[in-house]
RNA sequence: GAGCCAUUAGCUCAGCUGGCAGAGCAUCUGACUUUUAAUCAGAGGGUCGGAGGUUCGAAUCCUCCAUGGCUCACCA
């Protein structure tokens, strides 16, 4: 697109600009500029004084941004100059800068980046503002910038030329500067709490931690298959296994599966295990760090997602999956039944299951059918089946479930803990189990791991282990209908097929 | 993967039952030394997402395709 040599008028008035810069001795594209203030330090500078005392003061102040806006007169004008921190007003005047840079001013385009260097002064409105002693072109913009009252609304452009959006959505500013902080906060919580942050490939051999499917690469120079990862869990329990005793990775995990306003193919998760504790451990983990990052980026732990006003303050419910089940539907599976007697229970109760599932499986629909989308307020779902549990600890007093948890907010999963399965021998027949999953037509089945085998076999401590989902908490803490919103460069098909 | 909706100027959007493609912002020319959605006078700017079809005539109707959004499915 970039590429076209479709010059819109525009455009052509903008590189001749450039040009006429660049004969005259003027560089359109400049060097650095020493600011010293940003647009929102100048009125914290300087808002507190009336315009008279400022004009006293004559203090002076650089700022340098992005002009969104420009109001001409004759000899003198004004625009408004955006940095990160918001926008600050400049007023510029032929008799304080002279002939060449008002020349320089004059002609400069809405979307241009300039510094700006002169005296902090109020306008008649009282208008924070600065009276441009010198005025430079940092850079010139060749492609105008949307419209300044609409913004950028169309949703593909936003996506796929995120710089624009940022440029004219401050909110979208604001959801990024916002993530940044969440992941601040999450990491001074946990390496305060002595967690030390690791980091592990993301290109396994074997693809393992969760069930999904991966996407396949290829090493040329070792002639092998590589899977991009679709969990960190293996690799932090084998640092268990070595010692490392509490550690955390935040990072990209890659899902070759469908997209939605809840789903992207690659999308960050934190995993966390520490040593000697379990999944208990990890609740009381999981509500600590979550409410601290709300106490700290948002300064409360109650707030609005959508309709529905959260509580993050602690105390969050905690649930047996089994009761909660219960609760809804009326179904009892703490009974003894056979895996036949629990799918025809889900059919009399219209859950939809397949022959090959298991008791434990059918379990799980019935919360998915039932439960999961009506768990507003943060709760713990704790007790999942050992079916779809092939990493976790099996329950001491009812083997059919595992020392599990997941945490529910406004419907959605947001973690996901357990005690970690560190019984080699166990763990081997739960691969073992899935291998058959496997050959039963669930691609997405966990494969089995030989070298994490060997790693347990070597002594694992009882472990406690946790990841949460960045992307959906994100999503939570700034009130994002859709995980494009928190993604600075969401997944897109490609634009330059079509015709061949 | 399925259904529904959208795609018109750089941006935001009108465009009715088919009849000369429009507005605001932006751009250009001119005026204006405290404006702020600056104002005033004038001007230019379009492959109506793409390809077919129906028709005397298509932005508008039909078919296919592309891209995006939402919902569902998939994703434990």
């Amino acid at each position: 697109m970039a590429q076209e040599n479709e010059l819109n008028d525009q455009m052509a008035v903008r590189l001749e600009k450039m040009q006429r810069m660049q004969s005259e001795g003027q560089d359109p594209f400049g060097e650095r500029y020493e600011r010293t203030h940003t647009a929102e330090e100048m009125k914290a500078a300087f808002d507190e004084y009336t315009k008279e005392e400022l004009e006293e003061k004559q203090a002076k102040a650089a700022i340098a941004g992005r002009i969104m806006t420009k109001r001409g007169k004759g000899k003198a004008g004004f625009a408004h100059i955006q940095d990160l921190s918001g926008q600050i007003q400049i007023y510029v005047r032929k008799d304080e800068v002279g002939e060449e840079q008002y020349e320089i001013f004059k002609s400069a385009d809405i979307g241009d980046i300039v510094g700006v260097g002169g005296e902090a002064f109020k306008t008649n409105v009282g208008e924070m503002s600065v009276k441009a002693e010198n005025f430079q072109m940092l850079s010139k913009a060749l492609r105008p910038l949307p419209d300044k009252h609409h913004g950028l609304k169309d949703v593909e452009q936003r996506y796929r030329q995120r710089y624009l959006d940022l440029i004219m959505n401050p909110e979208v500013r604001d959801t990024f500067v916002l993530r940044s902080k969440i992941l601040q906060s999450m990491r001074r919580y946990l390496d305060q709490a002595g967690y030390l942050e690791v980091e592990t490939p993301t290109m396994h051999t074997i693809p393992g931690g969760a069930s999904a499917r991966p996407f396949v690469t290829h090493h040329n120079a070792l002639d092998m298959e590589l899977y991009m990862r679709i969990a960190i869990e293996l690799h932090l329990k084998r640092l268990i296994v070595g010692g490392m005793e509490k550690v955390y990775e935040i990072g990209r995990v890659f899902r070759n599966e469908g997209i939605s306003t809840r789903h992207n193919p690659e999308f960050t998760m934190i995993e966390l295990y520490e040593a000697f504790a379990d999944y208990g451990d990890m609740m009381t983990l999981t509500e600590n760090v979550i409410s601290h990052i709300a106490n700290e980026v948002l300064g409360e732990t109650t707030l609005m997602y959508e309709e529905t006003e959260v509580d993050l303050s602690s105390g969050w419910r905690r649930v047996h999956m089994v009761d909660a089940v219960k609760e809804a539907s009326g179904v009892d599976f703490w009974q003894e039944m056979s895996d036949e007697k629990a799918r025809e229970l889900a059919k009399e109760h219209g859950v939809k299951v397949e022959e090959t599932m298991s008791f434990g499986h059918v379990v799980n629909e019935f919360f998915e059918h039932y439960v999961e989308e009506t768990l507003m307020q943060p709760t713990f779902v704790y007790g999942h089946p050992v079916a779809i549990s092939p990493l976790a600890k099996k329950n001491d007093d009812d083997p059919r479930f595992t020392d599990r948890f997941e945490l529910f907010i406004v419907g959605r999963e947001h973690a996901n803990a357990f005690s970690e399965l560190n019984d080699p021998v166990d763990q081997r027949q739960r691969f073992e189990g899935q291998m058959a999953e496997r050959e039963h037509g669930d691609e997405e089945a966990h494969r089995m791991d030989e070298d994490f085998l060997e790693s347990l076999e070597y002594g694992m401590p009882p472990t406690g282990g946790l990841g949460i989902g960045i992307d959906r908490l994100v999503m939570l803490l700034t009130n994002a209908a859709s995980i494009r919103d928190v993604l600075l460069f969401p997944q897109m098909r490609s634009r330059e097929q079509g015709e061949d």
